[in-house]
DNA sequence: ATAATGTATAGTAATACAGTATAGTTTTGA
DNA sequence: TCAAAACTATACTGTATTACTATACATTAT
Protein backbone atom coordinates (compact mmCIF):
# COMPACT_ATOMS: atom_id res chain seq x y z
CA UNK A 1 0.00 0.00 0.00
CA UNK A 2 2.88 2.48 0.64
CA UNK A 3 5.60 2.71 -1.23
CA UNK A 4 9.11 1.08 -0.83
CA UNK A 5 11.99 1.82 1.46
CA UNK A 6 13.84 1.11 -1.60
CA UNK A 7 12.37 4.09 -3.38
CA UNK A 8 12.64 6.14 -0.23
CA UNK A 9 16.21 5.80 -0.03
CA UNK A 10 16.35 6.41 -3.77
CA UNK A 11 15.08 9.58 -3.46
CA UNK A 12 17.39 10.29 0.06
CA UNK A 13 20.52 9.40 -2.15
CA UNK A 14 19.49 11.73 -5.65
CA UNK A 15 18.82 14.57 -3.28
CA UNK A 16 22.41 14.02 -1.31
CA UNK A 17 24.03 14.15 -4.86
CA UNK A 18 22.65 16.80 -5.78
CA UNK A 19 23.29 18.74 -2.97
CA UNK A 20 27.20 17.78 -2.91
CA UNK A 21 27.11 18.98 -6.37
CA UNK A 22 30.52 16.90 -7.26
CA UNK A 23 31.36 12.84 -7.55
CA UNK A 24 30.85 10.86 -4.30
CA UNK A 25 32.05 7.54 -3.37
CA UNK A 26 29.23 4.67 -2.51
CA UNK A 27 30.89 5.03 1.14
CA UNK A 28 29.95 8.50 1.82
CA UNK A 29 26.89 8.32 0.24
CA UNK A 30 25.68 5.89 2.17
CA UNK A 31 27.27 7.34 5.51
CA UNK A 32 25.68 10.40 4.43
CA UNK A 33 22.19 8.85 3.74
CA UNK A 34 21.56 6.39 6.32
CA UNK A 35 21.14 3.59 4.31
CA UNK A 36 23.78 0.19 4.52
CA UNK A 37 26.55 0.19 2.14
CA UNK A 38 25.45 -3.10 0.62
CA UNK A 39 22.17 -2.14 -0.21
CA UNK A 40 23.31 1.42 -1.15
CA UNK A 41 25.30 -0.46 -4.05
CA UNK A 42 22.37 -2.16 -5.15
CA UNK A 43 20.26 0.86 -5.48
CA UNK A 44 23.23 2.50 -6.75
CA UNK A 45 23.23 0.51 -9.67
CA UNK A 46 19.68 0.57 -10.40
CA UNK A 47 19.98 4.68 -10.55
CA UNK A 48 23.18 4.31 -13.24
CA UNK A 49 21.28 1.18 -15.46
CA UNK A 50 18.17 3.86 -15.35
CA UNK A 51 20.39 6.60 -16.67
CA UNK A 52 19.46 9.02 -13.61
CA UNK A 53 23.39 9.14 -12.23
CA UNK A 54 26.54 7.89 -14.11
CA UNK A 55 29.48 6.13 -12.46
CA UNK A 56 32.86 6.56 -12.57
CA UNK A 57 35.32 3.09 -12.06
CA UNK A 58 38.60 3.08 -10.09
CA UNK A 59 40.18 5.41 -7.52
CA UNK A 60 38.38 9.14 -7.17
CA UNK A 61 35.54 6.76 -8.91
CA UNK A 62 32.24 7.14 -7.39
CA UNK A 63 28.38 8.59 -8.80
CA UNK A 64 27.19 12.13 -10.10
CA UNK A 65 23.97 13.36 -11.48
CA UNK A 66 23.86 12.60 -15.08
CA UNK A 67 21.10 15.64 -15.36
CA UNK A 68 20.63 18.70 -13.19
CA UNK A 69 18.57 18.44 -10.66
CA UNK A 70 15.62 21.02 -11.75
CA UNK A 71 15.46 18.27 -14.48
CA UNK A 72 14.48 15.23 -12.19
CA UNK A 73 11.35 15.09 -10.76
CA UNK A 74 10.19 12.69 -7.86
CA UNK A 75 8.16 10.63 -10.23
CA UNK A 76 11.34 9.50 -12.36
CA UNK A 77 13.71 8.43 -9.04
CA UNK A 78 9.91 5.96 -8.03
CA UNK A 79 9.18 5.06 -11.45
CA UNK A 80 12.54 4.15 -12.17
CA UNK A 81 12.91 2.14 -9.02
CA UNK A 82 9.54 0.35 -8.46
CA UNK A 83 7.63 1.09 -11.83
CA UNK A 84 4.30 3.53 -12.68
CA UNK A 85 2.24 4.22 -9.57
CA UNK A 86 -0.85 2.37 -9.70
CA UNK A 87 -2.89 2.80 -6.95
CA UNK A 88 -4.90 -0.62 -7.67
CA UNK A 89 -4.03 -3.17 -10.55
CA UNK A 90 -6.87 -3.52 -12.45
CA UNK A 91 -8.26 -7.05 -11.52
CA UNK A 92 -10.37 -7.34 -14.88
CA UNK A 93 -7.98 -6.53 -18.09
CA UNK A 94 -4.15 -6.79 -17.66
CA UNK A 95 -3.70 -3.29 -18.49
CA UNK A 96 -4.42 -0.06 -16.38
CA UNK A 97 -2.58 2.62 -18.20
CA UNK A 98 -5.81 3.54 -20.66
CA UNK A 99 -8.82 4.92 -18.74
CA UNK A 100 -11.20 3.56 -21.66
CA UNK A 101 -10.14 0.57 -20.51
CA UNK A 102 -11.65 0.62 -17.23
CA UNK A 103 -14.54 -1.62 -16.50
CA UNK A 104 -16.39 -0.66 -13.49
CA UNK A 105 -17.08 2.98 -11.99
CA UNK A 106 -14.63 1.91 -8.93
CA UNK A 107 -11.85 1.01 -11.17
CA UNK A 108 -12.35 4.58 -12.70
CA UNK A 109 -11.89 6.13 -9.20
CA UNK A 110 -8.93 4.43 -8.74
CA UNK A 111 -7.60 5.43 -12.03
CA UNK A 112 -8.15 8.69 -11.46
CA UNK A 113 -6.11 8.55 -7.85
CA UNK A 114 -3.15 7.00 -9.97
CA UNK A 115 -3.42 9.77 -12.43
CA UNK A 116 -3.10 12.57 -9.62
CA UNK A 117 -0.61 10.95 -7.29
CA UNK A 118 1.51 10.29 -10.69
CA UNK A 119 0.83 14.39 -11.77
CA UNK A 120 1.88 15.54 -7.73
CA UNK A 121 5.12 13.23 -8.22
CA UNK A 122 5.99 15.09 -11.59
CA UNK A 123 5.27 18.22 -9.89
CA UNK A 124 8.44 17.95 -7.58
CA UNK A 125 11.83 18.30 -8.76
CA UNK A 126 15.24 17.38 -7.32
CA UNK A 127 15.95 21.37 -7.04
CA UNK A 128 12.52 22.09 -5.32
CA UNK A 129 13.97 19.86 -1.96
CA UNK A 130 17.24 21.05 -1.65
CA UNK B 1 2.26 -0.08 -3.49
CA UNK B 2 -1.20 -0.45 -4.60
CA UNK B 3 -3.99 -1.24 -2.20
CA UNK B 4 -4.67 -4.92 -1.67
CA UNK B 5 -6.88 -7.40 -3.47
CA UNK B 6 -8.59 -8.02 -0.02
CA UNK B 7 -9.96 -4.40 -0.12
CA UNK B 8 -10.70 -4.72 -3.82
CA UNK B 9 -12.81 -7.22 -2.98
CA UNK B 10 -14.53 -6.15 0.25
CA UNK B 11 -15.81 -3.01 -2.30
CA UNK B 12 -17.61 -5.51 -4.64
CA UNK B 13 -18.97 -6.98 -1.64
CA UNK B 14 -20.63 -3.98 -0.10
CA UNK B 15 -21.45 -2.53 -3.64
CA UNK B 16 -23.03 -6.05 -4.24
CA UNK B 17 -24.80 -5.53 -0.97
CA UNK B 18 -26.21 -2.40 -1.99
CA UNK B 19 -27.12 -3.64 -5.13
CA UNK B 20 -29.25 -6.40 -3.56
CA UNK B 21 -30.45 -4.33 -0.98
CA UNK B 22 -31.51 -7.15 0.53
CA UNK B 23 -30.01 -10.16 3.31
CA UNK B 24 -27.74 -12.14 1.23
CA UNK B 25 -25.95 -15.43 2.41
CA UNK B 26 -22.11 -15.81 2.26
CA UNK B 27 -22.78 -18.03 -0.59
CA UNK B 28 -24.42 -16.29 -3.09
CA UNK B 29 -22.49 -13.27 -2.07
CA UNK B 30 -18.96 -15.34 -3.03
CA UNK B 31 -20.86 -16.29 -6.37
CA UNK B 32 -22.11 -12.94 -7.47
CA UNK B 33 -18.66 -11.34 -6.58
CA UNK B 34 -16.26 -14.00 -7.88
CA UNK B 35 -14.29 -14.17 -4.83
CA UNK B 36 -13.79 -17.86 -3.18
CA UNK B 37 -16.21 -18.90 -0.58
CA UNK B 38 -13.56 -19.14 2.57
CA UNK B 39 -12.02 -15.89 1.62
CA UNK B 40 -15.24 -13.95 1.03
CA UNK B 41 -15.98 -15.33 4.74
CA UNK B 42 -12.86 -13.69 6.19
CA UNK B 43 -13.58 -10.29 4.53
CA UNK B 44 -17.20 -10.94 5.28
CA UNK B 45 -16.23 -11.28 9.17
CA UNK B 46 -14.12 -8.16 9.23
CA UNK B 47 -16.27 -6.04 7.37
CA UNK B 48 -18.97 -7.01 10.20
CA UNK B 49 -16.44 -6.39 13.08
CA UNK B 50 -15.84 -2.93 11.83
CA UNK B 51 -19.62 -2.25 11.74
CA UNK B 52 -20.01 -1.45 8.02
CA UNK B 53 -22.79 -4.60 7.68
CA UNK B 54 -23.90 -6.77 10.10
CA UNK B 55 -24.68 -10.61 10.14
CA UNK B 56 -27.62 -12.69 11.25
CA UNK B 57 -26.98 -16.07 12.06
CA UNK B 58 -29.41 -19.42 11.20
CA UNK B 59 -31.20 -20.34 8.40
CA UNK B 60 -32.44 -17.01 6.38
CA UNK B 61 -29.21 -16.16 7.96
CA UNK B 62 -26.87 -13.48 5.92
CA UNK B 63 -25.71 -10.01 5.81
CA UNK B 64 -27.02 -7.07 5.40
CA UNK B 65 -25.71 -3.03 5.21
CA UNK B 66 -25.59 -1.75 8.18
CA UNK B 67 -25.88 1.98 7.17
CA UNK B 68 -27.57 3.45 3.17
CA UNK B 69 -25.26 2.97 0.14
CA UNK B 70 -25.24 7.38 0.59
CA UNK B 71 -23.22 6.91 4.38
CA UNK B 72 -20.74 4.10 3.03
CA UNK B 73 -17.76 5.91 1.13
CA UNK B 74 -14.85 4.03 -0.85
CA UNK B 75 -12.59 5.66 2.07
CA UNK B 76 -14.71 3.62 5.29
CA UNK B 77 -14.26 0.34 3.14
CA UNK B 78 -10.30 0.60 2.73
CA UNK B 79 -9.95 2.10 6.14
CA UNK B 80 -11.77 -0.95 7.78
CA UNK B 81 -9.27 -3.63 5.53
CA UNK B 82 -6.60 -1.87 5.83
CA UNK B 83 -6.00 1.21 8.02
CA UNK B 84 -5.26 4.67 6.98
CA UNK B 85 -3.65 4.89 3.63
CA UNK B 86 -0.65 6.34 3.79
CA UNK B 87 1.85 7.00 0.20
CA UNK B 88 5.11 6.24 2.21
CA UNK B 89 5.34 5.61 6.05
CA UNK B 90 7.66 8.38 7.32
CA UNK B 91 11.18 6.80 8.19
CA UNK B 92 12.07 9.62 11.32
CA UNK B 93 8.99 9.79 13.43
CA UNK B 94 6.27 6.88 13.64
CA UNK B 95 3.12 9.28 13.30
CA UNK B 96 2.35 10.60 10.00
CA UNK B 97 -0.79 11.59 10.54
CA UNK B 98 0.06 14.90 11.42
CA UNK B 99 1.98 17.64 8.68
CA UNK B 100 3.72 19.48 11.14
CA UNK B 101 5.31 16.37 12.45
CA UNK B 102 6.71 15.95 8.60
CA UNK B 103 10.40 15.87 8.70
CA UNK B 104 11.67 17.43 5.55
CA UNK B 105 10.08 18.44 2.25
CA UNK B 106 10.06 14.83 0.52
CA UNK B 107 7.85 14.18 3.20
CA UNK B 108 5.95 17.26 2.89
CA UNK B 109 5.15 16.16 -0.43
CA UNK B 110 4.39 12.31 0.47
CA UNK B 111 2.27 14.06 3.45
CA UNK B 112 -0.15 15.89 0.50
CA UNK B 113 -0.17 12.85 -1.73
CA UNK B 114 -1.35 10.66 0.96
CA UNK B 115 -4.22 13.53 1.97
CA UNK B 116 -5.05 13.94 -1.73
CA UNK B 117 -6.16 9.88 -2.22
CA UNK B 118 -7.67 9.87 1.43
CA UNK B 119 -10.09 12.89 0.29
CA UNK B 120 -10.49 11.69 -3.55
CA UNK B 121 -11.83 7.94 -1.14
CA UNK B 122 -13.83 9.88 1.35
CA UNK B 123 -15.36 11.78 -2.18
CA UNK B 124 -17.07 8.20 -3.30
CA UNK B 125 -20.17 6.88 -1.65
CA UNK B 126 -21.58 3.10 -3.11
CA UNK B 127 -24.36 4.40 -3.79
CA UNK B 128 -22.43 6.62 -6.70
CA UNK B 129 -21.35 3.32 -7.32
CA UNK B 130 -24.38 1.53 -8.33
C1' DA C 1 51.62 -3.11 -9.48
C1' DT C 2 48.19 -2.27 -6.33
C1' DA C 3 44.80 -0.24 -3.72
C1' DA C 4 40.58 1.98 -4.27
C1' DT C 5 36.93 2.03 -6.39
C1' DG C 6 32.52 0.08 -9.01
C1' DT C 7 29.96 -4.51 -11.25
C1' DA C 8 27.46 -8.80 -11.58
C1' DT C 9 25.09 -12.45 -9.88
C1' DA C 10 23.12 -14.87 -6.53
C1' DG C 11 21.53 -15.83 -1.99
C1' DT C 12 18.70 -15.23 2.42
C1' DA C 13 15.72 -13.80 6.34
C1' DA C 14 11.59 -11.47 7.51
C1' DT C 15 7.20 -9.86 6.46
C1' DA C 16 2.88 -9.38 4.14
C1' DC C 17 -0.54 -11.20 1.03
C1' DA C 18 -3.94 -14.38 -0.32
C1' DG C 19 -6.18 -18.06 0.76
C1' DT C 20 -7.48 -22.59 3.38
C1' DA C 21 -8.77 -25.82 7.22
C1' DT C 22 -10.85 -27.28 11.34
C1' DA C 23 -13.88 -27.23 14.72
C1' DG C 24 -17.16 -25.07 16.45
C1' DT C 25 -22.03 -22.01 17.71
C1' DT C 26 -26.57 -20.14 16.73
C1' DT C 27 -31.05 -20.05 14.69
C1' DT C 28 -35.03 -21.52 12.07
C1' DG C 29 -38.52 -24.39 10.96
C1' DA C 30 -40.40 -29.05 10.01
C1' DT D 1 -36.93 -31.54 19.54
C1' DC D 2 -33.46 -31.82 16.36
C1' DA D 3 -31.24 -31.40 12.05
C1' DA D 4 -29.96 -28.40 8.45
C1' DA D 5 -28.59 -23.94 7.18
C1' DA D 6 -26.42 -20.49 8.21
C1' DC D 7 -22.48 -17.66 10.69
C1' DT D 8 -17.91 -17.64 14.11
C1' DA D 9 -13.26 -18.16 15.79
C1' DT D 10 -8.74 -19.47 15.52
C1' DA D 11 -4.96 -20.88 13.38
C1' DC D 12 -2.44 -22.60 9.65
C1' DT D 13 0.06 -22.56 4.89
C1' DG D 14 2.11 -21.44 0.46
C1' DT D 15 3.82 -17.75 -2.33
C1' DA D 16 5.56 -13.22 -3.43
C1' DT D 17 7.78 -9.22 -2.15
C1' DT D 18 10.85 -6.57 0.57
C1' DA D 19 15.04 -5.49 2.47
C1' DC D 20 19.23 -6.68 2.71
C1' DT D 21 23.91 -9.52 2.35
C1' DA D 22 27.77 -12.27 0.27
C1' DT D 23 31.10 -13.62 -3.05
C1' DA D 24 33.84 -13.04 -6.70
C1' DC D 25 35.22 -10.11 -10.30
C1' DA D 26 36.51 -5.84 -13.37
C1' DT D 27 38.40 -1.29 -13.94
C1' DT D 28 41.26 2.74 -13.20
C1' DA D 29 44.40 6.43 -10.95
C1' DT D 30 48.58 6.87 -9.08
Amino acid sequence: MHITLESDYAVRIVVYLAQRGCRCDANTIAQNTGVTLRFALKILRNLVSGGMIRSFKGTQGGYELNRSPEEITLRDILELVEGKYVFSRCLESGDCTRPENTCCKVQRVFFDISKTVQEKLAAVTVADLL
